[in-house]
DNA sequence: CTTAAATGATAGTATTACTATTATATTTGC
DNA sequence: GCAAATATAATAGTAATACTATCATTTAAG
């Protein structure tokens, strides 16, 4: 099923970039290595000097692929949820019980990422770890109305009401399905945050899961 | 009942500051404006030549209170978290149905701040959007195992113990109720930055409140 | 094999996030 | 009321950041 995206391309929208990262070798190297330095060491001290660095090619060649480490940040997110997208459609594509739909739904974006499809150059594990630590950034900014309008969002905002969806096919009348959407996505990446960073104020560890806590939640939030 | 605080004192972690602010009127300024000047600009573009400049002080005077620009972050949050925790535990002190108490501490911690309570020179409404808009990034850091250990979360933390022993009055069982209260905490704060900056992702508009979302949500999960 | 496109190298700029030093107010303790 | 301590202000300086601009070189395509 996975290797689909041997012939599949996961699109980001193309305003994100200057120059399509995916159509050159140093493109790849750039989104490749980008996820490893900023794994590394942090978004925050991340640049695209220090990038250049890393893969032997210069400050300057970066930014003809992208303005800024902020659009690199709004791409790796981005490809983050579209690659998301797609293994929500496919694991979910031939269930046709809602319940267990929406249920499998919640596993795919509540569980944390162990291992690389492998398909690319992408390491999903290590950017699974940046969208938790980091993503939020990219939508933390003064610019956020703006970038909004200009479409930077929406397969992250599609994902969310694909969900939505999914909610609404079990309890019609639900007033709150989006919310409940967005809550089970960003909420997933926070639990595991904590569980990362404040073990203390999570249950989601010691093999109760984060996947576990949403659907139980969900499950009564339905009923 | 809130003019309590006309003679307490809103108690910070003493190692985010390098002086108390409290004990002066440049400090005073320094963190009044400095809501402003965040909400105004952003935390992103913030600094303390800016501040500065706005106070009508100099940026080496304001080092002398905060070592950084993060640190300040730290403590407009702490000082945020700690002023709730005090609505927290006056507006849920006197109920002693479990049930009931619960509701009153979601309403509490869950409600877009509206009014200022106007007992000292920080806006609350102003502040509570720069929690909203800005907090996540006082944890989102490399450093932020290191400052945890320091204490610079104990607030927080205790904030979400509190609510975690309410919801364990009502289901002594349930398995997640660190997590519950976590995501009560954050999630409030995430659907209101949705309704201000998505309003697409979200149902807390229009009359339906974040407070009614997690009050239902909450309700069903621990029946 | 020419030309265009991609990449690299170098330099430069305004700003940031500070530190250090010295000068000037202001407060307080006697 | 005054000296000493403390707080604040002013100025300068630094390394790094987040870029832009220009020009040279390499590579790829027709």
């Amino acid at each position: 099923m996975k290797n689909l995206l041997s012939v599949l391309k996961i699109a980001v929208p193309n305003k994100i970039y200057l120059k399509d990262p995916e159509t050159s070798d140093l493109g790849k190297r750039i989104v490749e290595h980008s996820i490893l330095l900023i794994h590394e060491i942090g978004f925050d001290n991340f640049t695209f000097k220090k990038l250049g660095l890393k893969i032997g090619s210069n400050e300057s060649s970066i930014y003809r692929y992208f303005e800024s480490k902020h659009k690199l940040l709004l791409y790796l997110s981005s490809w983050y949820w579209a690659w998301l997208e797609y293994q929500l459609v496919i694991e979910t594509f031939s269930i046709s019980a809602p319940k267990a739909k929406l249920e499998k739904a919640i596993e795919v974006v509540t569980k944390t990422i162990a291992i690389d499809s492998d398909f690319s150059h992408i390491n999903e594990v290590i950017l699974y770890k940046i969208i938790v630590n980091e993503s939020s950034k990219s939508f933390l900014t003064k610019e956020v109305d703006i970038e909004n309008k200009e479409g930077y969002f929406e397969i992250y905002k599609r994902l969310i009401t694909r969900l939505e969806k999914m909610i609404l096919a079990i309890k019609p009348n639900y007033l709150f399905a989006l919310s409940l959407a967005s809550s089970i996505l960003e909420g997933g990446l926070h639990q595991n945050f904590l569980n990362e960073h404040f073990p203390s104020i999570t249950n989601c560890k010691d093999g109760k899961t984060t996947t576990s806590f949403f659907i139980h939640l969900v499950e009564n939030t339905l009923k």
